[in-house]
DNA sequence: TACGGTACGGCAAGCGCTTTCCAAGCAAAC
DNA sequence: GTTTGCTTGGAAAGCGCTTGCCGTACCGTA
């Protein structure tokens, strides 16, 4: 592999005037030995390496991506729209996958820090275990003692920028709309208590069901992880349990589980919206094309992961607070909910 | 943020004694130094510059990933796949999205080189351009000159290891089920016609056609790039050129375009699969749980994402023979294909 | 002709680490 | 007591690159 020091020699010019030539410096370097180095570099196909210039430069173009997994849409669509967002900016992102393991994350992160990459984004919600939690929290105050950016997606866990969509303000909106096609009895399927997301969807669903002065059967259910098959799950267990007879919607916090919810529905002969209505909360991109299409609250995904990415490239005085930004959700009926007949 | 010299000097060690205790050597500390290093390097927050490791010891933990799209399912299932692989080999992937942009494919590959990754994984057809195809093989056979290691997933492009589904045997298999069911008037909703996968699964499915003697209507459609929104208009198409009214099945030559026919059918009030049954291909998750669940070609994505990286990981003798793993494709029929009534 | 100013090449000092090689210390063997 | 061999710390040579600084050549001006 070719070495700059090799070009320089090849080309009969020094080191320093190889290096201005090659990697873009202020300084000029007359046209006759510009030439005659990039001629030297692509006959030796010369490509520099990064980590010599990381080292010699202190500076690197990645920034580091820490999510729990691509194959979930949600994350994919915020994954997709940061990188979108890096390639524009000619960022290399490394992207990693946690796997909802709190140990995953935490060596992420110090890897991370490792290769000094110029910031982490961190989506997803976090876990319980109080312990692993203060270990990434250190983790990341030294990443960014060391100069690191840190912006997370979706959680309030850390005390750093964030990219927050209005969950709470988003689930009061579908209550209301769902109050308003009639419905009065509903099941919400929810996530792991810990998530904060769960929370917030929660409490401002339930909020909201409050303010109306209607009865909130709350027959929240327990779910495998916010995921397909925990909405599945759950919504076999409100049918055993005889709670599907007596509401009119389900609500499942995530579209996730609401298109499991659905799938079970539809193996129970459970008509939607017909004998019940069912709503889901992100708007992923395949719900519109579910049988029937899914109402939702939309989050702009693709957008989150853009913002966060904004967040950490836009750098601004140290030691400021922590930035919010905070994204709206918007309510968008389809045809998987419908006005309950009197 | 701390050097090892720093740590060295606290612990009032060499700066190979205490890179010998840091970071893994053979070499045996004595206890006590050990644990002033340690203790230093704790209370200075060290954290070693992967940067400089790479430069001084010469390898590095991380491969790169280059898809089109994380948001597509398709390359969310695979790249999960290389991910889940990855991390339980330690290593840092970094991913790239190069949304269909040649140029971006080959700015990734020579970043990539440039960072020293011990790999490249390659997901995703290849593009027409004669040019830049030859252009990213210099750059990958530049890469692989350095000691780089490629594998590509479902691509015929470049002569490396290769992760190659039976994409024609799948078609064929396909063929013969709908065939079975009674079908003999197919529209067919294809890709770009130069991208080898769109091509194997093509000849595949009519190669089956010819030997059962059926007629194949053959009617092409043009995507919108192998796409959702493509495989809605052509649909959309279908039925005004009234080929849709002759047919008796539509078989999409990707999942991601299927789900957009099947709601191009649904918003045209065409039956699934009472008016035209519909099959898709790659069996990404969410077919599943449309409505009619998707009847389609399974493709194992997460283990090819998994193989692609055994692969490169994989190492052997220089020069040899690019290896192709294959894996096969099993037909999955579910309930949006039916029999054709006499 | 002399002088200041400008343009531009090159030397060399790092960036933070790994690793080779040498030396010192010590135990065992003669 | 000397030799041999082993263990283990440390000095120092890079790894490939950037960049501050110096020096030279050449320009214009008086």
């Amino acid at each position: 592999m070719a070495t700059l020091a090799e070009v320089a020699r090849q080309a009969g010019v020094s080191l320093a005037t190889a290096s201005r030539v090659l990697n873009g410096s202020t300084r000029v370097v007359r046209a006759d030995l510009r030439e005659k180095v990039v001629a030297a570099a692509s006959e030796l196909r010369y490509t520099p390496n990064a980590h010599a210039q990381a080292l010699a430069g202190n500076h690197t173009a990645s920034v580091g991506v820490v999510l729990h997994d691509v194959s979930d849409p949600y994350f994919a669509a915020i994954a997709g729209g940061a990188m979108r967002h890096a390639a524009e900016n000619d960022l290399l992102v490394m992207m990693s996958c946690t796997f909802r393991d709190p140990d995953r994350e935490l060596a992420y992160v110090r890897m991370l820090h490792q290769q000094r990459a110029q910031a982490i984004i961190l989506a997803g919600s976090g876990y319980h275990d109080r312990e692993r939690t203060e270990l990434l929290r250190t983790a990341l105050a030294s990443y960014q003692a060391g100069g690191g950016r840190v912006a997370v997606v979706s959680q309030h866990r850390f005390e750093v920028d964030t990219v927050l969509p209005d969950n709470q303000g988003g689930a009061r909106a579908l209550a209301r709309a769902l109050l308003e096609l009639g419905h009065r009895d509903f099941a919400l399927i929810t996530g792991p208590e810990h998530l904060l997301t769960v929370r917030d969807r929660y409490l401002g669903f339930r909020h909201e069901l409050g303010r109306a002065a209607a009865k909130l059967p709350n027959h929240r259910v327990a779910d495998g992880g916010f995921t397909r098959d925990g909405g599945y799950e759950a919504v076999r267990r409100l049918h055993e349990s005889g709670v599907l007879d007596e509401v009119t919607c389900v609500v499942a916090l995530s579209d996730v589980m609401a298109i499991g919810a659905l799938a079970a529905l539809r193996d129970l002969h459970v008509a939607v919206p017909g004998r019940v209505s069912l709503a889901g909360f992100d708007d992923i991109p395949t719900v519109r094309d579910l049988a029937p299409p899914l109402s939702t609250v939309r989050l702009p995904l693709e957008e989150m992961g853009a913002r966060a990415l904004d967040l950490v490239l836009d750098s601004r005085a140290e030691s400021a607070e922590p930035r919010v930004v905070r994204v709206d959700a918007e309510v968008v009926l389809r045809a998987s909910t419908a006005e309950v007949r009197p």
